[in-house]
DNA sequence: GTCTATACTATGATAGAC
DNA sequence: GTCTATCATAGTATAGAC
């Protein structure tokens, strides 16, 4: 099949997200147009209508490809260990997926209430799941005797605003590597869940 | 000293600052119109400007507003007794604080970037100082043999942290009265910190 | 202190030429 | 697939009458 002159979707795609991405989380949602995007990526406002049907859609993607991909990679964790070592890999996995990805992750927990109430809804839904993910761990350690939690929903929501505001201030090349970085929360979490 | 006609300068100074609030909460900074403002409190756009030289004053009037408040009640707290004590109290205040004023809290968590360079400046230098006073706790524990922590800075985020996420899903007359929520959280808190 | 009216700029989205 | 041009609407802020 022969390509249009002046055709790249493959590349102006991903392109046209990235640049999205970029912009929302660094001024907001509703304080991007769809001009500073197109400017970004270097094309007319007009000719974003073809990679979206609408900005609301172009925020909704973001924030859904970044939960299926948290998903993803918290599904590919092997489950296996007692629930300490469970749970210290779930926090060094949160702990890197998200610092890996500030744009995202700050997309994503600050624009929810510029999502449509269906749209809403759905990142809704991924997000209890990956908190789910936490909450078993947890409630397996307490069945164990391992864990000392008077209630773990609780618990798993604490812990998961813990682990998420490393991305507010930890930056590459600060005072710590993220090595040492993720030994301190993993010794905060443990002590959080009562292991001592 | 007579007053004019309309005018209802101390009564409606606030209103309009609480229907800032609350719209700014609900849909963000950027996406909310002086327009709206105004509707909200019953008076037209160009009436707002008695009140506020510009939008990026009253955001930033808001904003000021909530961290002075906060400091100033924090200091108000006794700073007596053990470190472990203090920690608690300290726990207890800030979600407090925080859970009384949701929309103030949402605001200033959430439109830091929408201020302009010095305004923002003016913010981190009081959220800093804020920090400081749960460190303060942290280094004197850690000092006293009472709690275990490699590095205090660092237990302060995630702390802080810890405790803002209630915020996010708190709600009265859920499943739990908030005295049963503090009493999880600083049992949370008193795990990070070592305390066994 | 409030209103009406308005200046000026920007917005999201579409149509049609190439 | 991209551009130019445009529509219809909304934005912040100001001026001047009352």
């Amino acid at each position: 099949m022969a390509r249009k002159a002046g055709s790249h979707a493959e590349t102006t795609g991903p392109m046209v997200q990235a640049a999205a991405l970029r912009l929302i989380a660094r001024h907001g949602f509703a304080a991007v147009s769809m001009r500073q995007i197109a400017r970004e990526v270097g094309m007319q406002a007009g000719t974003l209508y073809n990679y979206t049907t609408d900005k609301q859609t172009m925020l909704f993607d973001l924030m859904r490809g970044h939960m299926e991909a948290l998903l993803d990679a918290c599904a590919a964790l092997k489950a296996a260990g007692t629930p300490l070592a469970r749970l210290e890999a779930f926090t060094r996995f949160h702990i890197r997926f998200h610092q890996e990805r500030p744009d995202a992750v700050f997309v994503s927990y600050m624009e929810l209430r510029n999502l449509t109430a269906e749209n809403f809804a759905v990142l809704e839904e991924m997000r209890r799941s990956y908190e789910d993910q936490l909450e078993v761990i947890l409630r397996d350690g307490v069945a164990a005797g391992a864990f000392r939690l008077k209630d773990t929903k609780i618990a798993t929501l604490a812990i998961i605003a813990m682990l998420t505001g490393l991305t507010t201030w930890y930056r590459e090349g600060g005072r710590l590597p993220l090595e040492e970085v993720e030994r301190i929360y993993v010794d905060l979490v443990r002590g959080a869940v009562g292991v001592t």
